[in-house]
DNA sequence: GTATTGAATGGGAACGTTCCCATCGTAGGC
DNA sequence: GCCTACGATGGGAACGTTCCCATTCAATAC
């Protein structure tokens, strides 16, 4: 409690308490059973009498183990990496480890930048969500012993853990939906896929799906600032779907808004047009007549982030590099349900699923 | 590059370079200018050969400048304190400084946990955003001389700088636009502000300056997540305004959305009742026929906050402590807009401004 | 030519920990 | 009753920096 201005250190607790500075370092270490009764006692007191708390620059200095964990998030913004994070945070927190998170904004410099500070600060584990680039720097680390998680993503030349969706079954799973509703031609909307590699199996397992089923359709890969873009992709695709039901699926969150706000600004009446996104976002319920979307278990998906990370730091071995896929949840809403549709289940009926 | 296991040491670096440990200190601790050119040079082969990065844990140790710059964050799910944080992040890359978020899920034990980590790694400043209880640990740190800013919140008892929304400003400019677009009644919708400042001044404002309007209204203090008492109070509203125009504003982001939600059940028809929110959101633009709302500038809020953390590093002197209001912007759609309205403006006309 | 300066550089002690090793009892085995 | 061993404790050397101080050397002032 007396905070005096200078923080007190080991050395004085161990004064205070008349015993010496490495009983009062085991006592901190998780070495506190090997102290005798009395000698727990005293410190505790003085720890308490002086307001004591171990310093873990000092601690880290030595090399004793920091509790950090690190975490790379392409994009805070992104409610999905927030999400996320807010798993990893939990399960954390239940472990008693400390997370440290920095934003890249997609950004490789600030990627590598952001590895460097993480790595400088002894982290014991690190969970990438981000970009692509540099990926030879998360190499060097995983191989130096670091473990290593990857979210949502995987990295070439890189055999780490992943976790993430279950990107075909994602798919799969809309495109039964889709079906089911009734639509025979779907648009697949997704951000340039170069860099991120859950994009890429999103978009392959359409391609390769899509025609299986017998669907018509296509696909429109767009930056979403570039809504001109967007724009005309939509529009090729609904003006050539005046024979048949069409509906447009949402590689990820940030375009089910993107592509939300051009149809609106195109006044294209959803259900009749279907729309269907990945990721379950606030205003999905909302925005008339609700959109369906594909919900991710975001916080049993930064759980098993932390678990991997665990299982690293305990198993001294090197097994297998294990990938987790989630199978997200089917919320069927009525932007996917036709006006004519012949077989309608009962979210087609209310307008508010 | 060659990245053995154990990272190279300043030590390693001199005698590489041939020169004492001394001057390659010097030469990444910002006195670079003092050493001769040839020295210069050859540090820098000798740092790049062997792929070294000053340790921040050993300089932290030693009292030197860690160029890290801590948050607090009450509750990282909220968009608009992922907003301030982005902004935050960028100020202090400007900056070259180093950023470390908590999110303390507006649980003041881990709030205190939290700020004994923030403090542990020896910030050179804090930005605060978490709730209120444990002030006096803060006030502790202040007083110990650690830049500190308050972010949307002020804290009994703690005199330190203040960054935020100018909350009356904002109430009177919705109150403004409420009663220009013919609104009499209004109903102001806000979370429990007893930890709060920002929305007891809201709540405050409204209560004074309402009825000095000639409006008519009401109070409606809820938990988020107790939806029946939201649902009655708006129906309570609702049923009390048959015979004057009314409208609803929503004291922050997370009100709009729960308060959206519930209007969306009842099947309200949004403009007829007028409906509007402080904090812009990415769907607020999306919900028919559109969502008013006062954005808050989050961007020059958070470069705020970093520019009043380094005016107190700087100066010696602790000036008085600065409050630094910022004027929302009036972002009128069409929930604001009475069928029945005299004076309708541009606004009104379009469906999607 | 000597004294004075100041710039460029280096040596070594801290910073607060952890951990290896040494020391001290004391209990058990003979 | 002595030796062994083990449990409890303490001393001191690291860890990688920074920073105070000392040293060197050349240039300038007398």
């Amino acid at each position: 409690m007396p905070a005096s201005s200078r923080p007190a250190t080991i050395l004085e607790v161990a004064r205070d308490a008349g015993v010496s500075k490495t009983s009062v370092s085991r006592y901190y270490s998780g070495e506190r059973e090997r102290l005798s009764a009395s000698m727990q006692q005293r410190i505790a007191q003085a720890a308490e009498r002086l307001g004591y708390q171990p310093n873990p620059m000092a601690r880290g200095l030595k090399g004793g183990p920091s509790g950090l964990v690190g975490m790379l998030v392409a994009d805070i913004r992104n409610p999905f990496s927030v999400a996320v994070m807010h798993g990893v945070e939990q399960a954390c927190r239940r472990q008693g480890l400390s997370l440290m998170v920095c934003n890249t904004d997609n950004d490789p410099t600030l990627e590598r930048q952001n590895l460097a500070l993480l790595t400088s600060y002894r982290i014991e584990g690190l969970i990438v969500n981000a970009a692509g680039r540099h990926g030879e720097a998360l190499a060097e680390l995983a191989g130096g012993g670091l473990p290593l998680v990857l979210l949502d993503r995987s990295l070439e030349g890189i055999d780490a853990d992943e976790v993430g969706l279950d990107n075909d079954q994602a798919i799969d799973i809309a495109l039964d939906h889709l079906t089911e509703r009734g639509y025979r031609r779907v648009l697949f909307v997704t951000e340039p896929p170069a860099r991120a590699s859950s994009r890429q199996a999103r978009l392959a397992r359409f391609e390769s799906n899509r025609a299986a089923r017998g669907l018509e359709g296509d696909i429109l890969q767009a930056e979403l600032d570039d809504t001109t873009r967007l724009d005309h992709g939509l529009s090729d695709f609904l003006a050539a779907s005046t024979r048949q039901p069409a509906a447009i699926l949402c590689g990820n969150g940030q375009v089910t808004l993107a592509v939300t706000r051009a149809l609106q600004a195109r006044q294209v009446p959803l259900g009749e047009i279907g729309l269907m996104g990945i990721d379950e976002l606030d205003w999905c319920q909302l925005v008339t007549p609700g959109i369906t979307t594909l919900a991710q278990p975001t916080d049993a998906i930064g759980q098993a982030a932390v678990d991997r990370l665990r299982a690293r730091q305990a198993g001294r071995t090197t097994p297998e590099p294990r990938h987790e896929r989630f199978i997200p949840t089917l919320i069927p809403r009525a932007s996917t349900c036709r006006p004519g549709n012949k077989a309608p289940d009962a979210t087609c009926d209310e307008t508010r699923p």
